[in-house]
RNA sequence: GCGGAAGUAGCUCAGUGGUAGAGCAUCGCCUUGCCAAGGCGAGGGUCGCGAGUUCGAAUCUCGUCUUCCGCUCCA
């Protein structure tokens, strides 16, 4: 993560405080005075994650023939995490000097005698083991043989189930495994409202590749795809960056890797990582296990293990762009020349947790009140829509403040001409269109 | 976890030891009827939580939790 000023940006809290207002996002277990690095979504913010979860399955699995759906569970055997590297990568054991309160990992210090950085003579603290992953206990006994972790990472699910997948799924590289499921991590400073979470929501994909010297031109197929799964939802292109490790930053084993930052108000973070990690993953269970993962070829007459492409996206922190990059604060003018203030979430008519809002001009007039619900309730199984009242301006504003792109409203004029007023988001403009050609006009909106 | 700041209604805040307040928001009625903030009314607060001092604590003391800002992490 790196800083840099993002000039005329929102601010987080401004994210928050809609977030909340509005029912996108509350801090988990609020009333008993939240838990640090938990986050519960509210009723829009429950729709809105699931649509940017369903428009990544859509596009990376379910219009694909080459990817096939994976669901593992949670809690894996414990042998898993040694196997993964995770048991002793996510165990640092970490010493405080102090005098400076800089933290060093114990393993890297060349002397306990004296800090590097103030240069103070035994002012360590004791060393403490930091376990990054969250410990349960499987079973009534809490004792050690029944301890393992609740996943840290959707992937290993997949990578230990590689052969009865391929074998089930009839699949043979190249071909790819893809799951979106909850992982948990101890992280040590959650923040920044829902980056950096313990409890998250991965979306990963394994794509496993055979060794035909053409690995790093998949590679770059895959970082080319993700590019353009961004600009279909309309991400902002200036605020994302898809950044190449240099051999140093990547893993030993990795021949390439990109990490998809986008610039939050702090500065630029991680939303996803793609990386090449050769046969790291298979070969570290084939070891621990003891069992042959590996991939038959009927050609050459020979078993050998694949290698494998990795995009691991984070979907909290994708939902979170998707708000972020949305925001919109501006000055409109109304009809009296009046100065107001807007805010609006320009979302992507596919995001965007309702897409319809029907409105009755009049909330005490029985004719429009019924008219508009019927309609609201036609379009219901095929938009997701909402039905509301009352003052116009308010309603237009409320809906613009959740990201609706159309509103659709019944006047008096609806009564006698068997027609709404539809009104854009973001243009604000307005046009009356047949309620018998609702349907059709709201699909070649909406559906684009 | 360590250092710094903060925590009173959904939000922004006032309230410095003596019966918890305002504006906005929410809900209801009226008004208006195509771009919010006109009228009347209503609901809503374990003053983050726990202990202590005191006749009495939102207010003083200690602890604790959470949030924000810095050190480690990376979906």
């Amino acid at each position: 993560m790196e800083r840099e000023p993002a000039a005329g940006q929102v601010s987080m809290e401004d994210i928050a405080a809609l977030a909340k207002r509005r029912g996108f996002i509350f801090q988990s277990s609020e009333i008993y005075g939240g838990i640090g690095g938990f986050y519960d979504y509210g009723p829009l913010g429950a729709i809105l994650k699931r649509n940017v979860k369903d428009a990544w399955w859509r596009d990376m699995v379910e219009e694909r023939d080459d990817v096939v759906p994976f669901d593992s569970s949670i809690v894996m055997h414990a042998k898993t995490w040694e196997a993964s590297g995770h048991v002793e990568a996510f165990n640092d054991r970490l010493v405080d000097c102090k005098v400076c309160k800089h933290r060093f990992r114990a393993d890297h210090l060349k002397s306990r005698e004296q800090c590097p950085d103030c240069g103070s003579k035994n002012s360590f603290t004791e060393e403490r083991a930091f376990n990054l992953m969250l410990r349960t206990f499987v079973g009534p006994m809490e004792d050690s043989a029944a301890m393992t972790y609740l996943r840290p990472e959707t992937a290993q699910g997949m990578f230990v189930n590689f052969k009865n997948i391929y074998q089930s799924a009839r699949k043979r590289p190249p071909f790819g495994v893809a799951q979106i499921g909850k992982a948990f991590r101890n992280e040590i400073t959650p923040g920044n409202f829902t980056y950096r979470l313990r409890e998250f929501e991965q979306a990963e994909l394994e794509y496993f590749v055979p060794n035909d010297g053409h690995d790093l031109k998949r590679f770059e197929e895959w970082v080319q795809l993700r590019k353009a799964w961004y600009a279909k939802y309309g991400v902002k292109p200036e605020r994302l960056r898809f950044a190449e490790l240099t051999a140093d930053e990547r893993p030993h084993y990795a021949k390439a890797g990109i990490d998809v930052e986008y610039l939050f108000p702090w500065g630029w973070g991680e939303l996803e990582s793609i990386a090449h990690r050769g046969t790291y993953d298979l070969d570290a269970h084939m070891r621990v296990s003891g069992k042959d993962l590996r991939f038959y070829d009927e050609a050459s007459k020979t078993h050998y293990t694949p290698l494998l492409i990795e995009s691991s996206a984070g979907m909290d922190r994708t939902t979170l762009v998707m708000l972020v990059d949305a925001y919109e604060r501006e000055t409109a003018t109304d009809p009296a020349g009046k100065q107001t203030e807007r805010i609006v979430l320009h979302f992507h008519p596919q995001i965007a947790p309702v897409q319809a809002a029907v409105f009755s001009l009049a909330r005490n007039k029985p004719e429009l009140v019924e008219l508009a619900r019927s309609i609201e309730k036609s379009l219901r199984s095929k938009f997701r829509t909402q039905y509301d009242e009352g003052n116009i301006g308010q309603l237009y504003r409320r809906q613009d403040e959740i990201g609706t792109p159309l509103c659709l409203t019944v006047d008096y004029d609806s009564l006698t001409g068997r027609d709404v007023t539809v009104r854009e988001r973001d243009s604000m403009r307005q046009e009356r269109v047949g309620i018998d050609a609702l349907d059709g006009y709201l699909r070649e909106r909406l559906c684009p």
